[in-house]
DNA sequence: CCAAGGCGTTAGACAAATTCTAAGTCTTAA
DNA sequence: TTAAGACTTAGAATTTGTCTAACGCCTTGG
């Protein structure tokens, strides 16, 4: 599994360093969409000594090499998605959770009505609770 | 128009203070998406000694009372919408100006297939260029 | 073997957006 | 008129993120 993330890595042109490494093992394995400070304080935990320039100048790279995308929809950070393919998101306003929403699940209809503008990019954003289970 | 927006105020339940009013007459007849320092600037110019603490206070007590929307959508802060009922937002990716789509103008379809979420709210984002004419 | 360069990392300073705090000023109702 | 409560204020504090300067560690050419 190390060796997979080094392979992503050298694809990517990334000089996989160890703590790139570490920090790309934790985002492509979570579902979660963490925030710069979430990143740091799940790789501290096996890797201590590393620093949070390092994570914001990590997870900037990643996202300048095309393996994150950054989103800017929870309150007060932003949080990153290891998903690079279009989908939507659900955000849980109880907890501020976010959850990915399958591209095909729903479908946006009448977009060429918008003359005035290049869309090169959407999606929707729903909000409310998740129900239990 | 002062009288307008001093109704509005009460009609809410906020007790229309000087500040409030100067605020509220701003908030209510911008279509830009405002941020807290571009009212802190408006504001200010006819309002010179109003401070920083006041125009966050003011503008979280609108959010609250229903008077604004509070939209997580820009980079790195937080905006103000004045329309309240739904719609949705372009994003010049250039500028970072924020646009107001009409709700009507685009459908989403299929929401009813999201069984383990309860919807309260949503939107479609759109990020483009804004065409010149 | 060793010096020079380059890359990556680091701690801490800095910056911007927002909240908090404690004190000051107004308003209001008795 | 006055006390209580509401509103505002300046500045400190907090949070999120960037910048800077120094340092370590390879690698490569002599």
């Amino acid at each position: 599994m190390n060796d997979d993330v080094i392979k992503i890595l050298n694809d990517l042109g990334i000089q996989p360093s160890a703590q790139r490494i570490a920090v790309a093992e934790y985002v492509l394995h979570t579902d979660e969409h963490p925030s710069a400070d979430q990143v740091f304080a799940q790789v501290s935990a096996n890797f201590p000594m590393i620093s949070r320039a390092t994570i914001y100048n990590t997870l900037n790279l990643f996202v300048e090499k095309g393996m994150l995308r950054m989103l800017h929809i929870a309150e007060g950070k932003v949080v990153f998605d290891p998903r690079m393919s279009p989908h939507h998101h659900f955000i849980d306003d109880e907890t501020g959770a976010i959850q990915d929403i399958d591209w095909h699940q729903l479908q946006v209809s009448n977009l060429n009505s918008l003359k005035a503008f290049e869309v090169s990019d959407y999606q929707v954003i729903l909000r409310g609770k998740s129900k239990k289970k």
